[in-house]
DNA sequence: TGTGTATATGTTATCGATAACATATAGAGT
DNA sequence: ACTCTATATGTTATCGATAACATATACACA
C-alpha cells in the first residue's frame, strides 16, 4: 500500500526529508555508527520502513571504492556439474559476507575468458575466481588490474591464490580399493597432457601408476588408454570396447571422470555385461555417479567445498589488503565413495 | 611493460591528460559519437591502448541510471542441471548485448529468494529472471521496484513476463510414442499438486491421461503413483518397485524427470530387468538421459533456449520501456528424444 | 563583409552515498 | 564561571563518467 510510483526510486535524501534529518543521519542509522539519539533513530527507521527504501549500492560502491562483488569465470556450466557445484559454494560464502557474484561462462575459449576478465574489471569486481583458468595471460591481466585472483583446480599462472584438489591421493585410494578387493588386472581410461606433472590429468594417472607399483603390480600398456577426451561420454564407450578387445581379462577399471564412466556403463550394457560382476568400475568427480546403474563407486571432488574455499580465500585477501599477504594456497582432499560398481573379481 | 602501479586504476581524466584533451573528448572517442578530428581520435586511442584504460562501469551506471545488469534468481544449481542450462542461456544472450548477470541461489526458500530480490534491487539490476519463482510476494516486490521481471516455467504471480514450456504436449507425445510402439499398460510416476492445472507437474500428468484417453486406453489407478518427490532418485527407485508389486504386467513407464528415471533404472538393475526389453521407460528433462544405461528416451526441455528467451524478453522490455508494452508471454516446445529405453513390448 | 552551419573541443552540474569536517548543546569537572 | 568532552546533527567535497551546454574555428554562400 505504501508506495505507488514505480519509476521513481527513493534516495537517501528522500528518506532524510521524510524524517526531517540530513542524509548523514540517515547514513548513521543505516550503518549503525556514530551518534544518533534514540528519538531520531526511531523516526528514521520508521521513514525507511514505511517508504521501502533500498540503498543504492552502485552509488555506495563508487564512493567507497568497494563494490563487494566477486567475479566467477568458469569453463562451462554444462554439462559437467563440477562447475555448478563450485559456483554454489562460491555464492554461499560470498552472500554470507555481503558480497555478490557475477558469472561468466568462458566456453573453453581463451578469447572469451579474456572478455570476461575485462568485463569484470570494468564492473570493478574486487576479485576473480577462475574455475578453471585457461590462459595465463588472462590471469595476469586480472592481477595487473589489482584484483585478488583465485585459480581453482588447474592453475596456469604462478602468482595468485589457488585452491587445488588432491587428485593424486584420490586416484591412489581408488586403485588401492580395487587391489584390496583382489583385482590385479586394472585398466585406466583417461588422458595425459604434456607439461607439468602437476596437471590434474597427469596426477590421476600418476596415482594409478604409483598405486599399482606400490602393490608390486605392473601396469600393462594394453590396460591403459590415454588419448581420450575425458569429459565425453562417447570416449568412455569407445574406451571400454577398445580395452576389452586388447585384453578381455581386465577385471577392473579406473575411469577419469563420471561422464566417461557413464559411457563405460553404456558399453557394458550393450555387451550385456554387468558391473561389478563382470568388471568393477571406479569413476572420478561424484557428479553423475549417484545416478548411474549401478550407483558408481567414485572419487568425490568436494565441489561445493572447493567453491567455498575459493570465495573465502578471495575475501580473506580482500579484508587484509594492507597486510600484503603472500598468496594463499589450499589443497582439498578427495574422498573415495564406495557404491555398488566395485566388488571382488569373479575369477 | 606499460603500467606498473596496480593499486591505482586509471580514470578517464588520466587518459584525457595523457592525450592532451578533455574527458568529454575521450568519451566521444570511446562511444564513437559526436565530432572528433581524425588526429585527436588517434591520439586518444593511442593513450587508451598504451595505458590499458578500462572504463569504470560503476560510475557510468550511476550517471546513466542504467547498470546493464540482470539478476538471475534460481532455485538451486544442484543437482538438477535444468537450472544450469537456463543460466547458460541467460548469460549467452545477456553478454551478447552487453549486459552482465548476477546469480542468486534461492535454495528453495522463500526467505532466501526475498533476500535475493532485495540484494538485486540494491545493486540496481534492471531485470530479474526467476527460474523458478517461489513466492508471489517476492515477484511483486521486484515489480514494485520498477524492474522488468520474467518468470520461468512455474509462474506464481500474474503480472509479469513469462517463459513457459509446453509440458502437456511433451507428455502427450511421450505417451503417443509408447502407444505407437504397441504398449497399452503404461504407468506414470510423478506428483500432482493441488492448485492450478497449469502447474508443470499437473500438465505432465494431464498429458499422460489425455494421451491414453485419446487412444481409448483406460489408465488404471494401480499404474499411477502421484505422491513422489519428482527430483529424488530414491523416489524413482521406490516407485518402480512399488509399481511392479501392484501390477507386474506394466510394459512401459512415463517418469516425471530424468532423475526419477535414473532411480527406476537402478531398481531395474537390481531386479536384473532390462530396459527396453522388460519395460520401456521415458523420462522428462533431457538432463541425465544421455548418461544413463541404456540412453534414456526423454522429453527434452530446451533449457538453454528457455534461458535465452527469458533474457531476450527482459532485454526487449528494457529497450522499449517508454512504450509500456504489455507483458510478454512465450511458450517453448518440448521435444521427444527417442533413444534406447523404448521399444515394442515383449508380449 | 556578414551570416549561418558543420566541425571540434572544453566546462560543469549531476547521478546517490559518504567521509571528513563543522557546528551546537548539555553536562561534568575544576 | 570556564573549560572540556560526550553527544547529536548538519554541510560539503568527492568517487568517475556523462549529458547538456558553451565556446571556437573554418568555410560556404549570399
Amino acid at each position: 500500500m505504501a508506495e505507488q510510483n514505480n519509476s521513481h526510486r527513493l534516495r537517501m535524501i528522500d528518506v532524510a526529508r521524510k524524517a526531517g534529518v540530513s542524509t548523514a543521519t540517515v547514513g548513521r542509522v543505516l550503518h549503525n555508527r556514530g551518534y544518533v539519539s534514540e528519538d531520531t533513530r526511531e523516526r528514521v527507521e520508521k521513514a525507511i520502513h514505511e517508504s521501502g527504501f533500498q540503498i543504492n549500492l552502485v552509488a555506495q560502491s563508487l564512493r567507497r571504492q568497494r563494490t563487494r562483488t566477486i567475479g566467477h569465470i568458469l569453463t562451462h556450466l554444462l554439462p559437467n556439474p563440477f562447475f555448478a557445484g563450485v559456483e554454489v559454494g562460491v555464492e554461499e560464502v560470498a552472500v554470507e559476507q555481503d558480497y555478490n557474484v557475477m558469472l561468466w561462462n568462458a566456453l573453453d575459449s581463451a578469447g572469451r575468458e579474456r572478455e570476461g576478465v575485462e568485463a569484470f574489471i570494468q564492473r570493478q569486481v574486487e576479485a576473480i575466481i577462475f574455475t578453471t583458468p585457461r590462459s595465463a595471460a588472462n590471469v595476469e591481466l586480472a592481477l595487473k588490474a589489482g584484483l585478488e585472483v583465485v585459480q581453482v583446480e588447474r592453475p596456469v599462472a604462478v602468482d595468485s591464490h589457488m585452491v587445488l584438489v588432491d587428485n593424486y591421493v584420490g586416484a591412489r585410494a581408488a586403485v588401492e580399493h580395487l587391489l584390496e578387493l583382489g583385482h590385479r588386472r586394472i585398466g585406466y581410461l583417461g588422458k595425459i597432457l604434456v607439461g607439468s606433472p602437476e596437471l590434474v590429468d597427469n596426477q590421476r594417472y600418476r596415482g594409478y601408476l604409483d598405486g599399482l607399483a606400490a602393490a608390486g603390480v605392473a601396469a600393462l600398456d594394453e590396460w591403459v588408454l590415454l588419448d581420450l577426451d575425458p569429459y565425453l561420454i562417447e570416449d568412455g564407450y569407445r574406451g571400454l570396447r577398445l580395452l576389452l578387445t586388447r585384453d578381455p581379462q581386465v577385471t577392473a577399471l579406473l575411469v577419469f571422470s563420471d561422464i566417461m564412466a557413464a559411457g563405460v556403463f553404456q558399453a557394458l550394457y550393450d555387451l550385456k555385461l554387468r558391473a561389478p560382476e563382470d568388471v568393477s568400475v571406479i569413476g572420478f568427480d561424484n557428479t553423475y555417479a549417484p545416478y548411474l546403474s549401478p550407483p558408481l563407486t567414485t572419487v568425490a571432488i568436494p565441489m561445493v567445498e572447493v567453491g567455498k574455499a575459493a570465495a573465502q580465500v578471495a575475501i580473506d585477501a580482500l579484508e587484509n589488503r594492507q597486510r600484503k599477504l603472500r598468496y594463499y594456497g589450499k589443497k582439498l582432499a578427495t574422498q573415495l565413495i564406495v557404491r555398488q560398481s566395485t566388488a571382488p573379481p569373479h575369477i
